[in-house]
RNA sequence: GGCCCGGUAGUUCAGUCGGUUUAGAAUGCCAGCCUGUCACGCUGGAGGUCGAGGGUUCGAGCCCCUUCCGGGUCGCCA
């Protein structure tokens, strides 16, 4: 049977003791991880959050009944012991164990509680699958390394709390239950008892509620936002999430992003120890997108793409002369030195990768060092112009060039995708580096062929850039945006922008997205109403703070740093969540679900 | 909704061309021995609905169909 403290306190941490420590009597407390016995003397591991420490029964020192204890220890039995410090012989210490010097000779132990043989070994080096994992997410979260990066998470919300606080900002809590924003992803609905018919949205985000802050004259707000998203995951994404959220009054993108780099800064010199050069690099989005094919660059390595367009017309490849006179580019990255590193087989993987970016295929052009050349398309063209595309491209004997056409946009995000994976599959990328600065100048609108009109790119309350006004009733995908992400290594941490503070200017973008005036006003009579009251300039900015633990601990998945996350389908194995409920729990709800169509 | 990978002792995996007796290994677990281990060691033992259902075959862990589950990804994610 378990036994309970009978007033022992513990008074040191496993992980905590030290060497002048040495001849103190300890009471310790924590779980076994491993108990060795050798036949009169028993060695067991004990294990808190702070790390593991030596303890030993010596049959000749206790009593009977106090060996025999140690003698029934398993592993993850919760242990109590009461002993005395004291150093191991030289030749015993453990290089491994931070405690390796030191070991407690027990006097006294209790066991707190048995345990069953856990289905999980608490060993970072374990590699159980994710669902037994998770569904024993409880034994999982033991392992050292989540322990850490728990702690992690913890202490970089600390340091962002107290960076906010220290440049005049008021954190608030806004309301979980709220309404359905538009032009956003899929809500998650709740229900309500006493307004049949109708449900309050779970939150994607407190966009409108900070706005209003400012409206209400709170001037600089942030809050740990719960956001909510019902859209399918990812290694990172997860259907609920924490963004650090805030909004300014009467600044200027520059005055929101100085905030933002100085919490990153800090974040990194206290947590990491790195120290980032303030105020970050700018690039624009146009840039980013034409040299590196994404939104989000990962700038640690080179490999930029180059647009060949111009020399296409005449060259006798008509996959490239027909593309480029539909009005398509052609565009290419080049390989440096991978000529011998990547096989045949390599490259149509390369191919049968691009495709997935709704690319026809890869034409590549592979240079041996003795300059013999071996090609997909080198055949069909001129001499003189593939010579010319070479010295376009910057292609060397030992490189490959990979080109593709299609439609800009497409073609040129196939080309990102596809320099990042070359780069990480010929371990181009300098994983010391901590490439952290911002992307500017979105377009503020983007045109969907789907719903056969304009949506915003970020969200409907951006501002446009001055200078790009007069385009808005004449070439509204021209129009750039008051808009900033944070950018990472090539992931994004965050967005923000300056927001529209007009309600007459709001109003005309609702037009633009397809708004009848009517209909903005039912959905948003409450925020153009507030706006008319005296709403200050006003901006804002809100990152992930998952993805950027993510970063700060190298991991994988989104789910090595959430402590509860969800699986794939949204779904949680261990509180089997979503779970179907009591009938008269709808009743009240006046719900009643029709699967007829479920899948 | 599409595509790709996976599912075999508690755990991680192997299992060849469909044919070797009772489906293996490591680790964990149980029992015994062992006074300086630290991946302790030694001896012995228990442990399997091969995800599920159906089919082909003399014979299926292996082939086919259906389905469930996990992961990755495209779409989607203002």
């Amino acid at each position: 049977m378990a036994e309970f403290l009978d007033g022992w306190k513990r008074n040191c941490l496993c992980g905590e003791v030290t060497t002048d420590m040495v001849g103190r009597s300890l009471t310790l407390m924590g779980w076994v991880q491993r108990a060795r016995n050798m036949g009169g003397i028993i060695f067991v591991w004990l294990r808190d959050r702070s790390g593991i420490v030596q303890v030993v029964f010596d049959s000749e020192k206790l009593n009977a009944d106090d060996y025999a204890l140690g003698e029934a220890l398993r592993n993850e039995y919760v242990l109590a012991v009461r002993g005395t410090v004291r150093l191991r012989n030289e030749k015993d210490v453990n290089e491994t164990l931070a405690t390796g010097k030191l070991e407690v000779e027990v006097q006294e132990a209790k066991i707190l509680n048995r345990a069953e043989t856990p289905p999980i070994y608490i060993d970072d080096e374990a590699h159980e699958s994710e669902a037994l994992r998770l569904k024993y997410r409880y034994l999982d979260l033991r392992k050292p390394k989540l322990q850490r990066t728990m702690a992690l998470r913890s202490k970089v919300m600390n340091v962002v709390r107290s960076h906010m606080i220290s440049q005049g900002f008021t954190e608030f809590e806004t309301p979980i239950l709220t309404r359905s924003t538009p032009e956003g992803a899929r809500d998650f609905l709740v229900p309500s008892r006493l307004h049949p018919g109708s449900c309050y949205a779970l939150p994607q985000s407190p966009q409108i509620y900070k706005q209003l802050l400012m409206v209400a004259g709170m001037d600089r707000y942030f809050q740990f936002a719960r956001c909510f998203r019902d859209e399918d995951s990812r290694a990172d994404r997860q259907p609920e999430f924490t963004q650090l959220d805030l909004e300014m009054s009467f600044v200027e993108p520059k005055d929101v992003q100085t905030v933002v780099e100085g919490a990153f800064a800090r974040v990194f010199e206290e947590v990491l120890g790195v120290t980032i050069s303030l105020p970050l690099p700018r690039m624009t989005w146009k840039h980013a997108m034409e040299t590196y094919g994404s939104d989000k660059p990962d700038t640690r390595f080179d490999m930029t793409i180059r647009d060949v367009s111009a020399l296409v017309p005449g060259c006798g490849f008509s996959v490239f002369e027909n593309n480029v006179a539909q009005g398509g580019i052609v565009g290419g990255v080049v390989a440096k030195q991978a000529a011998g590193r990547l096989s045949r087989k390599d490259i149509d993987a390369l191919g049968e990768f691009v495709k997935t970016y709704h690319v026809k295929g890869l034409a590549w052009l592979s240079v041996q060092e003795d300059g013999t050349i071996r090609s997909s398309f080198a055949k069909f063209f001129a001499e003189e112009k593939l010579q010319e595309l070479m010295k376009a491209l910057g292609v060397e004997p030992g490189d490959i060039a990979f080109l593709i056409a299609d439609k800009k946009p497409v073609a040129l995000t196939a080309l990102g995708q596809l320099r990042v994976r070359v780069a990480r599959d010929l371990n181009l990328i300098d994983t010391s580096k901590y490439n952290l600065f911002w992307v500017v100048e979105f377009p503020l609108m983007e045109w969907n062929e789907d719903a056969g009109r304009y949506v915003s790119a970020h969200h409907p309350f951006t501002m446009p850039m001055e200078e790009d006004f007069h385009l808005l009733d004449t070439h509204l995908s021209s129009v750039r945006a008051k808009s900033y992400d944070l950018v990472l290594n090539g992931v994004e941490m965050g967005s923000g922008s300056i927001r529209i503070h007009a309600s007459d200017l709001q109003e005309k973008m609702f037009g633009l997205l397809g708004f009848t005036h009517e209909e903005a006003w039912r959905r948003f009579g409450f925020l153009l109403e507030a706006f008319k009251y005296g709403t200050p300039p006003h901006g804002g900015f809100a990152f992930g703070v998952d993805r950027l633990i993510m970063m700060l601990t190298n991991s994988e998945s989104l789910r090595d740093v959430i402590a509860f996350p969800k699986m794939q389908n949204a779904s949680c194995l261990m509180m089997s969540t979503p779970d179907e409920v009591a009938p008269e729990q709808l009743e009240l709800l006046h719900i009643r679900f029709d699967l007829d169509d479920a899948e």
